[in-house]
DNA sequence: TGTCCATCTCTTGTATACAGAGACGGGAGC
DNA sequence: GCTCCCGTCTCTGTATACAAGAGATGGACA
């Protein structure tokens, strides 16, 4: 059954086996183990999975819809390789959706979800001054997710995990630009703040400024690196 | 060949079956051919396009993931049926990312790009004034992607071209609301306005408002209706 | 007569076989 | 020695056959 299943979460019960393919590769992608530019191979795949071409084929076309991965007619698939212009457009994009779900945050959560964001705006805290990166980033992470959910909008939420699903490759190249964790960690304090004083614009503008500033490391981080394809 | 998809566009010569059928697909639900609701049985899809299953499970699966098909697994298929909060939800959204690629449009659109929208806009008032109801709403989808295209933000482009799509269907409903047609041609003239202007605040502030109405009319045609699902 | 259970059928999910389009390499010609 | 063309070969796209789950239907029992 689901030991055919090599890597990954457990999918759901009602779940078919090209969902759960699907779940697999896409945290193989997440996780860099699959790397933008990545060929994905029918048949190895179905290899690797043991099982056939076909739930292969359902799992890389649902993930081709999701935007983590690129397919053309009878030249395969491979893993979405962002070109920087375009990554740029994403995260501008990305700050004002997460701006709004920001706003609508600090107009609709609940008292029990303000508690809760800043129990989690707290643990990131001690996971900065211990200087637990990996802990740090997967905390932030679910303040994100928080914000998002607060915002009480699910297509709204649903656009805002999309984008963070495909920007989720490059995420990483921003661990080590020196004081980030602790830039960023002020920079939330203002989006926390404003959230559970409920005050929608300010709360706008500090998340739109927080995730604004991982544009300009981003694009800085390329300026370095040079290349217009970042694999 | 192509002989063998009955309805719909013509697809690109590089296309596969699979995308044919999605296209006829697509546009059968545009067109309102096909209700929500409508249960999309594979095997009788596949006589009507003359093909096999395989292709056929591919469209839709790409239906899913554009929002307009649901499906659950073992139990089929069926064209998106939205709830009423989530639609609204929905208009919500639209209403700020349609506002938002006003704003980068009224930065970022060239000389020309700025007349072809007032060229769009003249066009609609001759078709308001003639009374020519189908040509007006076939402009004005043209006026709301000429805005979106002004935005130069793909990522921003498809996500509202998402938006619409999933909410095309029930757009029809305000057709026959009073006064929308004039009404409607006066919030475009804001828009234009502030566009041509260069000013991105105002643009944003008058198509987010243009949008916002729409939810208004929808709502109070909803409440008339008393229903919780449209179909 | 109503309800519950078993079976049956219909539809979806998966496997496998086949066909066709590109890619790649070898050989021939310049 | 280099280039171009043709054949082969691999991989994707499609068809078809098979398996399995969910709902329907009918019968039996209360």
């Amino acid at each position: 059954m689901s030991d055919r299943i090599a890597a990954g979460k457990t999918a759901d019960k009602g779940a078919t086996r090209a969902d759960e393919v699907r779940l697999a590769i896409e945290e193989d992608i997440f996780l860099g183990r699959l790397r933008p530019g990545t060929r994905l191979d029918e048949e190895s795949l179905a290899q690797r999975f043991n099982i056939s071409r076909t739930p292969i084929r359902e799992a890389i076309l649902q993930l081709v819809h999701a935007g983590l991965v690129e397919k053309q007619p009878r030249q395969g698939a491979v893993v979405a390789p962002l070109k920087l212009h375009r990554m740029v457009q994403m995260f501008e994009v990305m700050s004002e959706i997460e701006g709004l779900c920001a706003r609508f945050a600090a107009r609709r959560m609940s008292e029990e979800e303000k508690q809760a964001l800043k129990h989690l705006h707290d643990t990131s805290k001690a996971h900065m001054e211990a200087r637990e990166l990996d802990a740090y980033y997967a905390v932030n992470r679910s303040f994100h997710e928080a914000v998002q959910a607060g915002s009480h909008n699910e297509p709204l939420q649903e656009i805002a995990r999309g984008l963070f699903a495909r920007l989720a490759p490059y995420r990483r190249y921003q661990l080590n630009h020196p004081n980030r964790v602790k830039d960023s960690f002020t920079e939330h304090d203002d989006v926390v703040e404003a959230i559970l004083a409920g005050e929608p614009e300010a709360a706008y503008a500090a998340m739109r400024r927080h995730v604004t500033i991982q544009i300009d490391i981003f694009t800085e981080f390329v300026s370095i690196m040079g290349g217009n394809e970042i694999q």
